[in-house]
DNA sequence: TTACATATTGTAAGTGCTTACAATTTGTGT
DNA sequence: ACACAAATTGTAAGCACTTACAATATGTAA
């Protein structure tokens, strides 16, 4: 079927076929007469042009890389349907690139690049100022656009789209604060995300600034781990407020705060971040800060189109609004 | 940097470009001592072959196209984690390409053909028997090898990773009619899909078979349409039983129902579908059935690497096997 | 009608690789 | 040292497009 290239149309039409490839790439350079003619013939013929081919003699792909690392994260997957539509949109493919902490990841990296892609998104909360260093300086070599979705990075000069951690991390502690909680606890993770110390400097910028003590617990993302730890937790610490850097984490400790006879939000207040479909799911309602996941991969896909075309970018550093959405666990 | 053709590499290694070529592609038919030298200067130089370039060539682009329709789905990303893991393995890329019900299916699939994709991974589960007709029709005419993961099918030639979910639907019904419930809801979508089909059919013949009545609620997935839909079930609705096709969906009737003043698991046993991390994080603990999803992905994407390498594969009908994870909602 | 600018089309040279085939080198047995 | 096969390397023809440049057709004003 759909195998005829080219050449086929070219023929069946009775023109050359730079005047096919015309038709398709700049249609106003071509006799509307014989553009319908040509039009006509790709239809009857089913020709689509093949994508590799013209993007070696185009040396354009169309194709954007995205690279992430965990992909069954709620919020990794979300970010890539924002980012799937907007490619629609603008036509672009996608290309997905895994990344392990145990690889060489300028290795994986050079292989990303020789596959020719005309932009690259790079989708990691874990990676640390120095991380982003490597990987701007290795994607300027070889010159090709990229964007940090997600990334929170104090460097000034690399394209990114996130929110402001810091800031949430803050107001989220302060609304706690002003509630009437004393020992709040932040519930991070063991391992670090530059995300995480974010919301941790916000945190204890709160605390401080309300001269209360600032406590972070950490823990395993991984709710079989972190369950058993949060039960010795209440064995011997006093605490009245809770904030997580996960929904799932926050759910976790709630659910194990009631069955050890805590009341939430009476005696014990908890709140999430990022506004996951667990937040809704559980028993109270949990309170989080709303991150607009879909949109930080929408608004960096669009980011990057623009990259890709060379476009005038005014702000290449997008910070998006988050905002507290209150339920009942507070 | 790594823009080094392999006119570069065949120059400064003092051969011809035919030479680097073999010794990237059949390096036992080049001499041990100018592989070696090559290998060097290739090294040295950060080649990478353009695989666009190879790919046009070899009529070979090492990329699989992923057909997906929901990525948010957290089953859908769980899947693709195992299609990554495997497809690196392999030395496969990943072209991702979402499909919305409203657009034309056939264009979509004529676009992804055109991408010059080696094989194709379709997943999803709203497929109806017509669907997978006319996919399949498609995908035979262009030659390109295809499996579809976690569809149901009743077509014995389609290559198929999935569970059979029928089993699985009939044996989570019996277990809870074992315990004693009688009046037990199955709740579904509103909007049909072919494993909720399934599970639907294996439901009811359970029922049947101990002389029970079938009775299926419809509703929607959305958390925020389904909470209220179940306010006004337990009003004037007796259950002592229910079956969701969704762990967030049985979540959430677990809690409205709790918030009702039922008692789970003595007055109402409730069990999801998927043992996602949903099922971990309720109050109780959901029972559910657990779908290897991963495992999904990971399958299909290996017999794709077999049919895509035309080896023989002796079952291209693969059923995964699927187990009931009983935990305190039960 | 002619001269010239402009619109339209065709020709052909890439794009960076693979691979069939030809040419050359090496090794073997005599 | 020679004939021949096998191993190794090189040559060149694609692969299906894009695009600069050339060629031709068309339109306009004098």
């Amino acid at each position: 079927m759909s195998n005829a290239t080219i050449y086929d149309v070219a023929g069946a039409a009775g023109v050359s076929l730079a005047t096919v490839s015309r038709v398709l790439n700049s249609p106003e350079k071509v006799k509307e007469e014989t553009r319908t003619r040509v039009l006509k013939v790709i239809k009857e013929l089913g020709y689509r042009p093949n994508v590799i081919a013209r993007g070696l003699a185009s040396r354009k792909t169309t194709t954007v890389g995205v690279v992430i690392s965990d992909i069954t994260r709620a919020s990794v997957s979300e970010m890539l349907g924002g980012i799937a539509d907007i490619a629609e949109k603008y036509k672009y493919s996608i290309k997905l690139f895994t990344i392990h902490d145990e690889a060489d990841v300028l290795d994986t990296l050079q292989n990303i690049v020789a596959e020719q892609v005309d932009g690259i998104l790079y989708l990691n909360d874990e990676l640390s100022d120095r991380d982003v260093e490597l990987i701007k300086r290795m994607f300027n070599d070889s010159k090709i656009p990229y964007v940090f979705a997600n990334v929170a990075t104090s460097d000034p000069i690399v394209p990114t789209v996130s929110i402001d951690y810091v800031k949430a991390g803050y107001e989220i502690t302060k609304k706690l604060i002003e509630k009437g909680c004393k020992d709040i606890y932040l519930l991070s993770t063991a391992r670090r995300y530059s995300v995480n110390d974010k919301k941790e400097e916000g945190y204890t910028k709160a605390m401080v600034e309300a001269k209360l003590e600032p406590m972070i617990f950490r823990t395993s993302g991984d709710t079989s781990i972190n369950k058993p730890h949060f039960e010795t937790f209440f064995a011997d610490i006093n605490v009245d407020g809770a904030i997580a850097v996960r929904d799932s984490i926050a759910v976790s400790f709630l659910n194990t705060a009631i069955n050890n006879g805590k009341k939430v939000p009476e005696n014990l207040k908890i709140a999430g971040f990022q506004n996951t479909k667990y937040a809704a799911l559980s028993r109270p309602e949990l309170t989080s800060i709303d991150i607009p996941v879909y949109d930080i991969g929408a608004v960096s896909m669009r980011l990057l189109t623009k990259l890709m075309q060379s476009q005038d970018v005014e702000n290449t550093r997008i910070v998006l609004p988050h905002r507290i959405i209150e339920r009942q666990s507070i």
